[in-house]
DNA sequence: TTTAAAAATGCAACCGATTGCATTATTTTT
DNA sequence: AAAAATAATGCAATCGGTTGCATTTTTAAA
């Protein structure tokens, strides 16, 4: 290997003193233009290439902000990822990216990692089953700012970037109803997780409002998967006819999908016997037949809400530093799986 | 923000050098056991973390290798990331990822965001429109290792790890065949890649070895994407009847689920008017219907061939520094999209 | 022409961990 | 008990960029 060239060889090269050297390529304007551009050009010729540790050893700072998912296998994550991006490039910040793969304890070695590299800041969406945030206690020991964004916990130290789980939800479920449902069933996620817990209040509270009774029967809390939806779906046809559900409103896609795929395999019509709504707008939703009706959620403004949030705090706007809530709106999208010919 | 603990406070309250405890941090067996546990446990009471820059620094090796891909929003690439890092990490490599999102010049900027932060080596599946690997030219100057994956370039200095591209087109174009279908029509991608280049080749063989003459009207090159899955599905539907493909080989499967959505739309059916098949075995390829015949592309064994030819450089293992090429095995898997009636 | 003010550059001490070599403490051998 | 061998620890330089303050150079004002 070839030895680097450091400052200290363009300051001999240019007969200057190293911190001249440092602060020119940084266009420092204590330092002559002229001078500057003969650094940065000798700088380009000699092949030189900034050292960030001994810029970040001196600077306890890494520019650089750590994001931890449970995947990245959704298009709603790769939106958010994107959105993240712009907003964290245009700052000059670098992001590593992690995957709890859903588990606590693969989140909480992810969440040592970051610390260890010393991440000017985390933004973080918990795994399913991830019951306290604990594990977080060092950055909020040192003051290191976390923004949570969709699946979020509630917490006096950090910034949540959520969208309207609840509102969504209520919209979907009146929906249903308006489309002369009765019995509403609801696949839901992990109540640990807020965004999960609110779909099911949305749910609740559409039910109330238009008199139907809430049935217990009729909830199934699971991990959303393929496995989940085909189960729901084999617990429905399991029911007497008369029991059965005729709109299914699922908090993601996936589970929706093959709860539908089941169903229309043992000859259940939809959406005339029984309708479905999922939840994120994914790939799959625009494939399956009928086309599921879903919630679009906007990864890209999550993304970028959770960046710029993160950002402000590290920028000094400690006004913002307080615990803040941001609700982004997401809409219905109408599709055929829930559409009755009524 | 409180200041960090440093070896140098540990060395002071313990009586010790800084030069011991950093021997003792790592357990060196220079230093008596006693010693040893008495700084082990002295740091975990206050907090001590390791600084990377500081080692980094002096070391000039930053335990990290780079990973740039196209995108992640693929069931395949999660399967590579979770290879790579299984393998990574049993080695105490800690990984950075980014996107290229297909682009030449995003890959080229993230290549040298790469190269500044001097990871120790380089993990690269290419864009859609990469042509040279010029962009590349810094880590071949340094000799800092680049093992191409999925995506690759055919190159003196880099290892390379592939699937059987040509294999699986073959067979799965001499599956159509025996199914009866006679103008099977392909859904390439860049050939600049050799990924479709060689699923191209596959195709003309198996044509080639039952005697079916090449059509060129029947190959499509696209970006594969689920716009150019319906303009095929148009394009067929443009032809006249006689002129129609009774098959459809996609070089991946989110193409071949668009243009069988827009067909089933138009009247056309499946298998039996055209049979298809596709490539990666996504998740949409379980639930579009009739399912979607498709290769199944061990991602997974990737990710852990890539990351484990990459360290066998890092340690040195010169005789793998020459050019190698790793070829895996992948699956046909049959489902109703081709089965024919026969 | 002096003097004051502004601009440009240099000095040197950091940041924290590592490691070759030297030194000191402890055992073992004779 | 002295000498030799081994174990344990310390010294001090190093990695490369940054920055407060001092110094020198240039420009402007008196």
């Amino acid at each position: 290997m070839h030895k680097d060239v450091t400052i200290y060889d363009l300051a001999r090269e240019l007969n200057l003193s190293p911190a001249t050297i440092s602060r020119g390529l940084k266009k420092s304007d204590a330092i002559n233009k002229d001078t500057v551009s003969r650094i940065l050009s000798k700088a380009e010729e000699m092949g030189y290439r900034h050292n960030n540790f001994a810029s970040n050893l001196r600077n306890k700072r890494t520019q650089t902000i750590g994001i931890i998912v449970p995947r990245l296998n959704s298009y709603f994550m790769t939106s958010v990822l994107a959105g993240i991006e712009d907003v964290a490039s245009k700052e000059r910040y670098n992001i590593i990216i992690s995957q709890s793969l859903e588990k606590k304890e693969l989140e909480k070695s992810n969440v040592n990692t970051m610390f260890n590299k010393r991440v000017d800041g985390l933004l973080i969406s918990l795994a399913y089953d991830t019951t306290d945030i604990s594990h977080l206690q060092p950055f909020f020991d040192k003051h290191i700012p976390v923004v949570f964004f969709d699946r979020t916990f509630q917490t006096e130290e950090s910034t949540c970037i959520v969208i309207n789980n609840r509102d969504a939800a209520y919209k979907a479920v009146t929906h249903l109803i308006q489309q002369g449902c009765k019995r509403i069933m609801h696949l839901a996620g992990s109540l640990l997780r807020d965004t999960y817990s609110d779909r099911l209040k949305g749910y609740r509270q559409a039910l109330e409002d238009n008199n139907i009774d809430y049935d217990d029967t009729l909830v199934q809390i699971s991990k959303l998967g393929e496995q989940d939806g085909i189960d729901a779906a084999n617990y429905i046809l399991s029911l007497n006819k008369s029991k059965r559900p005729d709109a299914v409103f699922c908090a993601n896609d996936m589970s929706a999908v093959y709860c539908m795929t089941r169903l229309k395999e043992q000859g259940i019509k939809i959406p005339d016997d029984i309708a479905f709504v999922g939840f994120n707008n994914d790939a799959v939703s625009r494939v399956i037949e009928p086309k599921l009706t879903t919630i679009d959620y906007p990864g890209y403004n999550i993304g970028e809400a959770a960046a710029a949030g993160l950002l402000n705090i590290l920028k000094g706007d400690v006004t913002t530093m307080k615990t803040t809530r941001l609700v982004l709106q997401s809409t219905l999208l109408i599709r055929d799986s829930s559409k009755r010919r009524l």
